[in-house]
DNA sequence: CTTCTGACGAAAT
DNA sequence: CATTTCGCCAGAA
């Protein structure tokens, strides 16, 4: 079976305006999906997407280097994103809630299991 | 088949 | 803190 970014996709698109994951808090999320899977997806977002792919970055809380680097830290602090002096997204402040009760039900996940994975976020 | 390359992550140093 | 090393896995070459 072929790589399917969908359920990866959707599940981004689950984030709030100025909440932020890392790939690492989606993958998680997903069975049988790893953090560079969710890197990928990201990748091959159409131009004109609606998913907020900048809403994602790494479990240390900084912005992946690469050409939209820049593009990206700049979305999030239209968002109201606060990032230290490190470079890194103030988790405490902005830390994604959770997928939504719709996304829940839609997939069948446990909401019990999914409490307990998200609080082991982030992992530093 | 082997090797290399990523929008990654964790542990070791 | 910063860097390195290794595990990860889909694709491309």
């Amino acid at each position: 079976m072929p790589f399917d970014p969908k359920p990866i996709h959707q599940l981004v698109d689950d984030i709030p305006k100025g909440q932020v994951a890392s790939y690492g808090m989606i993958a998680s999320l997903l069975p049988g999906v790893t953090a560079r899977m969710v890197g990928r997806a990201m990748s091959q977002l159409e131009p004109g997407s609606k998913t907020p792919w900048h809403r994602i970055v790494q479990s240390a809380g900084t912005i992946a280097e690469r050409l939209s680097a820049d593009v990206q830290r700049q979305k999030l602090e239209e968002e109201g994103v606060a990032f230290r002096k490190s470079g890194a997204v103030d988790w405490s402040a902005c830390r994604w809630k959770g997928p939504s009760q719709l996304w829940i039900t839609r997939t069948g996940e446990d909401p019990e299991r999914v409490l307990e994975i998200l609080a082991t976020w982030p992992r530093r």
